[in-house]
DNA sequence: GATTGCAGAATTGTCGACAATATGGAATGA
DNA sequence: TCATTCCATATTGTCGACAATTCTGCAATC
């Protein structure tokens, strides 16, 4: 299970970040800091910086003198979320589309084509990782820090929406439209790049259950109350 | 000078923002945790919480081993901060319309009339943190915690774009255009509202000289005093 | 003269311990 | 039986000290 030495907390962040994603973690659960020390073999300290830093993406909520618990997004918030990305993500790919060097594209093709793989052995860890990391590595090509920062929140923020909301079995952010998008780029057609990310998000929203609040709160207090 | 019993994080958040904005603290100044610790008279944990906060921000960078600078965003940078703000203050200004309470108009007026006050008394600290706050307070009027804090980054970031590429003397964010986003808010004009949001950070952006960049201070006390 | 190597100093990273605060349940009284 | 008060327990908040890393100044060398 844990390791003998201590993980960074860059690693912390990841692990909690991805056992959201695949619903291990549910909206609701305290993530206590001591429980936690134990299980990554690190001091509170550490913890507490992970904490903070999960904060930033929106995964946890901290409550002073109560503790750190995972959020539960509202439909509301969902759909403001995918807003933004709509247009942030456009923002990107025209970007992009002005033109990259061969480097780039090297990488964005590699990075689908390790998709592709994940999906055909159907690892969901590395499938789940890899579709939110193509987004992100879109916006990293970019080369602007800030649409970096914007876009690696509205990942996370999308992931917890997508592991709360989700009513498919299937990750649906599959590599296919992830290569189309690729190759607009890599051809400078904007319009058709931006066209299939436009699609690509409805795609993604489209198999999300908004219209239905689930009961998630395991809270027998609140109940009882 | 510096108070007897220590400060909370959010105040050290609160007081690095404004020297910032008001350009006592300019990019690429090294923020040392002991120095802060003593003129805040608080320990480096609160210190070091304080700098991960203003990361999440974009207003420092914390490099490892290194510490933490005062971040100096580039031409490009800049440009996205408001490419995305207008998008993402559109889509306030678009749920405002849709209808607010009584409570939540006599809110807005009045913050517009505590930013009248402090222009007519040419304080320039409240100057600076009423005409952010405006902005804040019609994302936190919405209810959506996603954009409350889309909006906040959005403006940290832009308050550290105006602090460096300001070309004029006067904070241009004045309370008359805000009166009008209001009242048009009021009077559920969506088309009016957006339209004078838009020229609002139209305007802001305006002033802004997006070609030069400026040089750096070095007296940490000084400018936090 | 420019470069490299090496201490010493300065700064950040990490940890364990203690204080402050909230929670949950038992005891008490109406 | 229900509401209230109080206390034991658990959890978070804060701090000072030590370890690890990086920067700086100086001298030696090519």
């Amino acid at each position: 299970m844990s390791d003998q030495t201590g993980v960074s907390v860059q690693q912390i962040v990841e692990k909690v970040w991805l056992s959201i994603a695949e619903r291990r973690l549910r909206p609701g659960v305290q993530l206590k800091e001591e429980q936690m020390a134990a299980i990554f073999n690190v001091s509170r300290a550490r913890i507490r910086q992970a904490l903070a830093l999960l904060q930033r993406d929106g995964l946890v909520g901290i409550i002073p003198n109560r503790g750190a618990f995972v959020c539960k997004p509202s439909v509301e918030e969902a759909r403001d979320v995918f807003f933004v990305r709509r247009t942030v993500e456009r923002c990107v790919v025209e970007r992009l589309c002005k033109g990259v060097s061969k480097a780039d594209i090297k990488r964005l093709r590699d990075h689908v084509a390790k998709e592709r793989i994940a999906n055909t052995q159907d690892i969901t860890t590395d499938i789940i990782k890899l579709s939110g990391g193509f987004h992100l590595l879109l916006a990293e090509t970019v080369g602007s820090d800030f649409l970096f920062a914007t876009m690696r929140d509205l990942i996370s923020r999308s992931s917890l929406i997508t592991a709360v909301y989700r009513n498919t079995n299937r990750f649906n952010c599959g590599p296919d439209e992830h290569a189309e998008i690729v190759e607009a780029i890599v051809n400078n057609d904007a319009d058709r790049a931006t066209h299939l990310m436009a699609h690509h998000l409805e795609h993604v929203e489209s198999e999300l259950d908004l219209t239905e609040i689930r009961d998630l709160s395991h809270d027998l207090r609140a109940a009882l109350a």
